[in-house]
DNA sequence: TGTACATCAGTGAACGCGCGTTCACTGATGTAC
DNA sequence: TGTACATCAGTGAACGCGCGTTCACTGATGTAC
């Protein structure tokens, strides 16, 4: 976003200005085309224009640069989930429009995954974890594994989802959309056009929505 | 297996015997405990008590090593599906049985998975695929979706699962347990007991049957 | 308004690491006569 | 049955790599008087 890691040229003052956040943004970059093992410290000091060893006035280590990059992530993915979420129109039955919402939320999941490669795997290719602290400690509210719960549990308000199919459904619905996410990213499905990916998306949803 | 790279004691004979086989296996225990990243020529060499250039009479590279034991990792994941799958008992209708193979076959996969995560996440942790060609570079047969693509057709022959259903349902269902296989890898389930695992498991292959 | 000083963000040089890989070699084995 | 020789599996030493990280430093900035 700033324009301060675009070109390594050096700066005009001795200050950097906001070299935490150049090197958050440099490391997102990496991470964008790359996934997470492209986040590389030096690399993205290189970008911000700065001595390798500058990195550790705002970061403790590479590893601690790199969850920052996750949270980013992750929250990232949240927005796509909550854009797809926030598109449903708001016609239909009340069961109909949490189906939809259900639905929403997988797709943006999907999309995000088909789309932003190399920021899901960050997100979620390597060991991550969700907890409340997670969610917390980036600059972000948005919580992918939240927006799933909501629309679950906005299901069974509805009546759409019978209450004692509701436990640990978050985790089988998400269990599909991730399954065909990597799939798609690493498995069998690698080189599969968008749109053919998009369909069976839609196919898979509608095998959760039935099977849930 | 061989006693050879147990220790790495130095051999009484100039020559090694079957060093290719020796490294191969020393390959699959570091994956076993490790996983892909784990597979580190200096050290297979270390194991079978060699000098690390010794590695090239039997492999082009690193990356070809790999592949070996990424060959033979994907071929105990097909062994796991196919002592479940034989495990079924041969009782009840057609359909009946049907469904149960195709769950036997996922119950295998999981299982691996939550057992074997080493060797899981060597066969399926990066990129990977199951052409045909790769299932018959190994010394081996056992092709994981080939397994599931048999137990999905019986399911149509047995009347169990609409013909117009069928295409591209192993995709389906494959992205199911491998979603519930990574998020009780890597995700927010992780150390979380075997038997609710188990469990989960369960349901999950519910949700399937139900939603194919 | 000007000066002294503490702070601390960024510098420059250097490390050790373990890796994959290449080189020219050596010596055990099997085969031809 | 004995000897000469080609083969080629394994040796030993060395590389370059780029990384993360540490060290002692320097110089711009903001604050106190």
């Amino acid at each position: 976003m700033s324009e301060k890691n675009r070109k390594p040229a050096p700066r005009s003052t001795y200050r950097h200005g906001d070299l935490r956040r150049a090197l958050l943004e440099a490391g997102i970059a990496l991470a964008r085309d790359g996934g997470p093992t492209a986040v590389v410290l030096r690399e993205a000091t290189r970008r911000a224009g700065v001595a390798p060893n500058a990195a550790y006035r705002h970061f403790a280590s590479r590893e601690d640069l790199l969850a920052a990059v996750r949270a980013e992530a992750v929250a990232a993915v949240g927005r796509a989930m909550e854009a797809e979420y926030r598109a449903v129109p708001a016609d239909g039955s009340p069961a109909e429009q949490a189906h939809a919402r259900v639905r929403a939320v997988g797709r943006g999941y999907l999309r995000f995954a088909f789309t932003e490669t190399g920021l899901f795997r960050t997100a979620f290719g390597g060991p991550f974890s969700l907890a409340p602290d997670a969610a917390a400690s980036g600059a972000i509210g948005h919580n992918p594994f939240g927006h799933l719960n909501a629309a679950l549990d906005a299901l069974v308000a509805a009546g759409a989802l019978p209450a004692t199919r509701r436990p640990a459904a978050e985790y089988l619905a998400w269990s599909t959309v991730h399954g065909l996410a990597l799939l798609a990213l690493d498995g069998p499905l690698q080189g599969v056009p968008p749109q053919t990916l998009e369909l069976l998306g839609e196919r898979l949803l509608d095998m959760v929505e039935r099977g849930l």
